[in-house]
DNA sequence: GTGGTCTAGACCACC
DNA sequence: GTGGTCTAGACCACG
């Protein structure tokens, strides 16, 4: 479900934060389904429980889990963390795109990158 | 000439270096200038002369400055540092326009965003 | 493990530096081995930890180790820094031999150190 | 006669000493010529006349100069130095003969830059 | 005065 | 315990 890269500079607790955000924003963990229990990911990653409750808590304070105690945690109703990470990226990519274009990068280079990155069609 | 984010997580000399590599990239610091030296920089920012002087061996070995023992260090000629930190923002970039994909930020979004950005020319 | 030269004018990081880069290509430290911490090794050489972690720093941006926040140091698979070191180790032999045939030393004598060296095998 | 290079990270001085060397060593500064006088040498290179001093003081202590008093600096006889540089270049260059061979570059290769270096001849 | 190195000692995040 | 960062203060070589 998860590979880890040991090689990574950031923390473990973040790798799965991101991995995870992934599995959601894609619907490969889909709305409601029950995310795995802290101490079976721990054991299936070989990590320390405390890194994945961690994970868990950041990954609930985000809008993507919620949590019921003593039942597990639950994938958020897509609504709850669309529009935020939505907005999050989108801050990021401007930011970067205006270093693009501080450094020399052509608008045409960009485009294109974008219809690669998306296709031709109107997606 | 420089502000810090003590609210900033990243380190305060990670947090220079980025300051400075703008300040040359955009050309305000010119081709051969010298630099503000360690000392004088440190007093400036209120930190601690070894902080400055890693920020600038990081510019340095990324080629963005050169550096004269007992002389002071100057802006490294721009062919030294331009193509690294285009290849080095466009990959940033690229991940981050796959992850607004991901995020169901439309492609017609990204491409406005370009237009404001670099403006309606041709750039 | 590893002794320095207190004579040498070269800084000490740097003496580590080299120490450890050949304990690494001679294989005595093999790949995915842990190296020993930046503390003990700061206390084995008697040296101020701040030392030792510029050595790895420095090793670890040439590739010969990679390193885990809060887990330790480890060495970096061959294929990492096996060309970097030829490449660099070549151009310093290059200008030697430059420097040899300056001097005056025979094409012959240099070939015979050679075949010393590597033993008269095609090795 | 000379070019500094003030990005080297070498002390100029000891460029100073190297450029003269090879001077004297390829006979372009031919034994017994006298050397341009330390105030004309450090006006050409525009550098402190300490610097230059500095170099014909190490130059002289390596047995390239000898200085007579009040009349100027001398190429001393090639016996004085021929056998010094030598034996110290001959001394690196098994140095880094035996790290070429750590770093696993092949006996053929070395001995195939050497031809190249020397020429095909017997020099 | 300039950069470069080093020490001693401290605090932090991560696991 | 591990690595990473920072400070304060010192010494050195260089020009």
């Amino acid at each position: 479900m998860i590979v880890l890269d040991y090689r990574d500079k950031r923390p473990i607790y973040e790798q799965v934060v991101e991995k995870l955000e992934r599995l959601v924003v894609n619907g490969i963990l889909a709305t409601g389904e029950k995310m795995p229990s802290v101490r079976s990911l721990a054991m299936e990653l070989s990590v320390n429980p405390n890194t994945i409750q961690r994970a868990y808590a950041q990954l609930e304070q985000e809008g993507y889990l919620y949590t019921v105690s003593g039942r597990g945690s639950f994938v958020a109703p897509e609504r709850e963390w669309r529009e935020n990470k939505q907005v999050e990226v989108l801050q990021g990519w401007q930011d970067l795109t205006r270093q693009a274009k501080e450094a020399g990068v052509s608008k045409e280079l960009l485009q294109r990158r974008i219809r690669e990155i998306y296709g031709e069609g109107s997606q």
